[in-house]
DNA sequence: CTATATTGTAATTTATTTTGTTACAGTTTA
DNA sequence: TAAACTGTAACAAAATAAATTACAATATAG
């Protein structure tokens, strides 16, 4: 009673910390009223790396939330009024994954469930997303910055 | 402009595709209408180990959505009706980690950021997880079962 | 103009997490 | 009583994430 195995797609998955990393590194910025922040301050709060800030602040720039001065006494700020980042947009400029798991399964498409669970996942993990976004749009860095002491 | 490394707190992490495995054992489940399903038949539609599948069988189980027969002939079937298993149930009992992201961050206490971000991203976790169930809630492992032709 | 503080990024290593494998005891049934 | 199962534990392998090293490029202060 066994099937035989098969298998074929991939897709990367991505359980990582980066949300809070860049809502960490966007509260920083935003307490700091746009006086030029340095990677290894921000790496000094938030306790990691200064290379891995120096990743996630190229990622915050190439979605337009902060832009970045190179050289001595250089820094970060941001871009933009913290009223005008909502977090769901935050959160998808680091989602690279579904919501509720990896989709790196390989069903067997000899099993009439297996052959079509991804569609339905896939279908599931959208519409779950589309809620968990327009909750997030409700509210904005500055709502998030503020609640701090 | 450095601040000082400190650390401390710690918490495990989890993403992976248990919510796709449980839910795939749950609709081979609902779609044997009660005959018994060995492991090794399950492993060979999700095309995964046997041991994994037994595993997540026997947290099913363990929250009272499947039960199961040892011995020669023996397998799994649901406990209950599929019209009874709200996803949010199974999202539940297959959660370790939070929804948008792994929380093992151990910030500076002695930047005032630092100090409460933990808080700040717990509750915004906690609430976004809130409308995620709620949305999960609307849907049952029948009505996802019965989407497959 | 030069030393220094900084960003930007690539390459590599290390740590952590997830998944798979092996092993085997216990349970039923034919 | 042999075979087909479940149930777990222990370990190994693979995948992913994070840290580290290295260094070129850039800007500023002195």
């Amino acid at each position: 009673m066994a099937l035989p195995l098969y298998c074929n797609n991939y897709n990367y998955s991505m359980n990582n910390s980066r949300f809070a990393i860049s809502l960490h590194i966007l509260t920083l910025l935003e307490k700091a009223k746009g006086e030029l922040m340095s990677s290894d301050y921000i790496a000094g709060s938030i306790n990691i790396n200064p290379v891995l800030v120096r990743k996630e602040l190229s990622n915050l720039r190439n979605h337009g939330f902060v832009e970045s001065k190179e050289g001595k006494n250089g820094g970060s700020s941001l871009a933009k009024s913290a009223d005008n980042i909502c977090l769901d947009e935050v959160y998808s400029a680091v989602k690279q994954n579904n919501l509720l798991g990896v989709s790196k399964n390989t069903p067997n498409p000899q099993c009439p469930v297996g052959k079509q669970i991804n569609k339905h996942l896939d279908n599931l993990y959208e519409s779950t997303e589309k809620v968990l976004l327009k909750e997030l749009s409700g509210k904005t860095l500055a709502d998030f910055s503020r609640a701090f002491d």
